[in-house]
Parts: C-alpha cells; sequence; structure tokens
DNA sequence: ATTATCTATAGATCTATAGATAATGC
DNA sequence: ATTATCTATAGATCTATAGATAATGC
C-alpha cells in the first residue's frame, strides 16, 4: 500500500486543506484525527506518518488558513492597491456570510481564544498570522505612518470582536446591529486621515 | 446520603460558581463533568440531579458569569456613576491581569466563538450577556443618545477583538502593544462627544 | 416515601501505536 | 530495504445512567 513521495505530499496537503477548513468549522477541540482524515479520504492510521501528534497538525494548518486569507489579500493589493484591498477584507470580513460560513474566513474568530489555551506551536503560528494582517491592514490606511500601528490594532480589533459577538448572538436583529454598526465605523477608520 | 433542600440549593450554587470560572479558565469543551463536580467537593453521578445535562449547566453559569462582571459594573455605576465605572472596566478589561487570568472576567472573550458552535440554550445566555453589557456600555459614553448603540458597539468590539489577539499572541510585546493601544483608543472612544 | 449523593459502569468517543500489507526507490 | 497506508486496538478520556445508601420531609 506504499504511494510514491508525491502522492504521500499530496495527501499531506488534502489532511492540511481539511484540517484549515474543520478547524474553522468546528473549533480545536471538536476536530478529530478520526473524522479529519475520514475528510481527507484517508484511514486514521495514516496521520502519524504525516504529523507528529495533532499539535503540529493544528499549528501547520493554522498557518494554512493564515496564508489563503493573507493570499486573496495580496493578490488584491497587487490588482487594486492597499486600501481598496483593505476596504474589501472588511466589507467581507463583516458580512453575513462570512458570520454564517467561517471555513474559508479569519481563524482567530474561529478559534482565537481556543489559541490561547493550545500549545506553544499554536500559539505561535496564531502569532504570526495575526502579526502578518495587521500589517497587511497598516499598509492600506490613509492615516500617518506613524499612527499606523495603533490604528490598525483598533480597526483589526474591532472586526474580531464584532464578528465574535455577531456570531455567538442567536438574536437576528442585534447580529446584524453588530456586523452594519460595526462595519460603518470600520470603513471610517480606514478613511481617518489624521 | 439525602442531604436536605438547603444542602442541595448550596451545591447546586457551588456547582455553578465553579463551573463559571472553569469554563473561562479551559473554555466550554475541555470543562468535564467529573473534573467539574471534583472542583465543587463531590462525585460526578450526582452531577444529574442538578442539571439536566452539561448543556444546561454551561448555559446557566454562562449566566452567572456574566452577572458576576454584571454586578461588578453596577455597584460602581451606583458609587462612581455610569462613566467612571464605564473607564474602570476598560482599564480592568484590557489589563494584563485580565489576559493572563480569564477566571473572573469576561465569558465572551474566554469562550464567544465557542459558544457560537454550541446548543441554543447556550448561546440564549451569551446574547442576554452580550445585550447587557452592551447596554451598560451606552449608559456611560459621553456621545449623543443616537450615537450611543453604534458606539457601544464599537468600544465592545475593540475590547474583545484586542483582548483576544493579546491573549493568543505568545510574543509579549506584541500582545502588550495590543492591549496598550486598545486601551488607549477605547479611552478616547468613551470621552468622544460628537 | 422521597430524594441527594455515592459507586460502578455502559457506551461512545479520542489520541496514539502496533503490526500487516504492498508498492516505491535504492 | 524502506515506507505510506491499512486494520485493529490500547489506554484514556467523556457524558449519562443504574442501582445502592442513607437522611429528609411528608
Amino acid at each position: 500500500m506504499r504511494l510514491s513521495r508525491e502522492a504521500k505530499a499530496q495527501h499531506h496537503e488534502e489532511i492540511t486543506a481539511a484540517a484549515s477548513k474543520m478547524l474553522r468549522e468546528r473549533g480545536i477541540e471538536r476536530t478529530s484525527v478520526v473524522d479529519l482524515m475520514q475528510a481527507a479520504g484517508l484511514t486514521h492510521g495514516g496521520f502519524y506518518r504525516h504529523f507528529k501528534s495533532k499539535d503540529e497538525l493544528v499549528a501547520s494548518s493554522a498557518a494554512k488558513a493564515f496564508e489563503e486569507v493573507v493570499d486573496r489579500f495580496e493578490t488584491r493589493t497587487e490588482r487594486h492597491g492597499p486600501k481598496a484591498a483593505l476596504t474589501a477584507y472588511v466589507l467581507e470580513y463583516l458580512s453575513d456570510t462570512h458570520r454564517d460560513d467561517p471555513t474559508i474566513g479569519c481563524m482567530v474568530s474561529a478559534c482565537g481564544a481556543e489559541a490561547s489555551r493550545q500549545a506553544d506551536v499554536v500559539r505561535e503560528a496564531f502569532t504570526a498570522g495575526i502579526r502578518k494582517l495587521l500589517e497587511l491592514a497598516e499598509e492600506g490606511l490613509s492615516c500617518a505612518v506613524d499612527k499606523r500601528t495603533e490604528r490598525a490594532i483598533e480597526l483589526g480589533g474591532l472586526m474580531l470582536g464584532a464578528l465574535v459577538m455577531a456570531r455567538a448572538s442567536i438574536d437576528a436583529a442585534l447580529s446584524e446591529t453588530i456586523l452594519s454598526d460595526a462595519k460603518r465605523r470600520a470603513l471610517e477608520i480606514i478613511n481617518q486621515e489624521d
């Protein structure tokens, strides 16, 4: 049943891709190795030839989840410039679609609190992802350079917090108010010049 | 081994109190009935005379966790007024202490993303808690009445998002920057008059 | 008689490993 | 010979229930 290196590499990628989705959908604790491997079309026994432990998987597929989001952001930056890319990211981030389907969205909003209780290797992946996204946000802001870090934290914090509240709220009207008010304010922050 | 109604009521409260701490420390999925009952000084078999299921426990102890926070807030409002109470809440919320010890802190920052994946009864408890805290924040704001809802969402979102990022970040400098920048901006929001 | 708690356990998970199988790659 | 995957399972959980025990409260 041995497969070629190529086939193994492809399986490795499929496992990571499935994990990056499943983690955002179910959270870290509710993602099991058995379910994950089944989603990738494999049996669970083979998992440990690909990853040393579940922690290692979570770390590397969290990194992949961040990478996907960052890639979309950077592609838009190249095409439309940093400000348009940031604006598009905000609109997408605080949309009903992102609230209702986290699978291709922000890893921090889906697993941020869980991540802070995980092994260091997982927290390192989240730290790198957060830092990178804050940097991308900085580039799209209209304010003075020396205020960018602070402003990016304000924007990122608002977006993340609003999305977490909107997802936790079972009341549709409250959830909608949170998203739309946060969206209006987030767009103001991007355009704020002082 | 039967105890009096009083004794049962006290045990009920002790279980809920232990759960409200343990949930914020470990998260929902990693809080087990066995560990919880042990923390309350009881064996796990008796749990189901107090709660129909783990979901019921999570809902009612989440409600208790919110209540504790709300009580502290309201006590300060009575003593020092709504603005001073909100200012104190922000400073406490974005402190190193709250970041490093979630056990008596904000339930949403500890379990918000998990809550959105839980049973409706749990989401209802979170929704009520979020709504109540947003209302309390509104009362402490300096802005015009018709802007309060929007402003409270901005403030609450920023606080929550910044705390989640600060907790996930293993890099102490980044974590500190996030907290202090968010704190500065949050205080500005409270005092903003337009 | 009722019931709050206890001990014990059912049944369903979960992560991780062992050993068999069969194809790759030296 | 090595190794990617498979089947099977160890050992440790977890939620929930069953039945025993003993004190309450009618």
